[in-house]
DNA sequence: TCCATATTTCGAGAATAATCGAAATATGGA
DNA sequence: TCCATATTTCGATTATTCTCGAAATATGGA
């Protein structure tokens, strides 16, 4: 992962209303939220939501697809992964047993793809 | 870990200067770096280094001791460990199962206590 | 085709944050 | 005690980001 990918990454989650949208989302899993849900359920405006989608999916930390008159967005949790790896990366210099048990999750795979099938991608 | 917290560990890291800072401080591990020796090797003014730092400090995601002269500043690998597992709280909603792996993270021990014996607290 | 729903884009104003020079504080040693 | 080193605090300037209302775009159905 780039510096300025984990950079955009982390300015997302910095953001309160992001933040909440990320955790909603990741609590809603796999099926996602609609954007209207969303907005919904955290109470924000539909165009300050629309804001902040944007740059969670710009981050990659989100994705979105279309599904009839209504787009859902759902986490991916891949991208938390690479974030933490990107952070542990080079770790303690050369004695890596000193953080192990954290850096343990370099390798672990994470939501397998096929997860929505039923989706068209946003044009 | 309480939301304003993950919050201000987010914003944090995602600034370039605080990201590269803590990047260089879990390269140096559990003996850390003077804030002289960051300044000097991401080439950042000294006082814009130390808003940078006070930053992460309030973050928990580093913490400093006095040493003679200098001050010692040294990232703390439990504060990221806290973050994702704010971040994938109540994952998949009632199927953890679908995220597992990336999950496992929330058990693994990091980073024993008293890896710098000769430190004194800063005032 | 026309309409209602769902979401995004645009432009502007207000709030926040980053950076810097200058000055202040803390420490150890002569 | 006085000085040099290490770091922080202060105040101001510039740049970035958040939020909103209004208008635009996309989709499905009558």
């Amino acid at each position: 992962m780039e510096k300025s990918a984990a950079l955009i990454a982390f300015a997302a989650l910095g953001q309160e209303t992001r933040l909440d949208v990320f955790r909603l989302l990741v609590k809603a899993g796999p099926e996602g939220m609609t954007a209207g849900a969303i907005s919904e359920a955290l109470d924000v405006r539909p165009n300050t939501l629309s804001t902040h989608l944007a740059a969670l999916a710009r981050s990659g930390l989100v994705h979105a697809s279309r599904e009839g008159r209504s787009i859902h967005y759902f986490a991916d949790l891949s991208a938390v992964q690479a974030l933490v790896l990107y952070l542990l990366q080079d770790c303690c210099g050369g004695q890596p047993e000193l953080c192990a048990p954290i850096a343990e999750l370099a390798n672990a795979p994470v939501q397998p793809p096929g997860a929505r099938p039923s989706a068209r991608p946003i044009p």
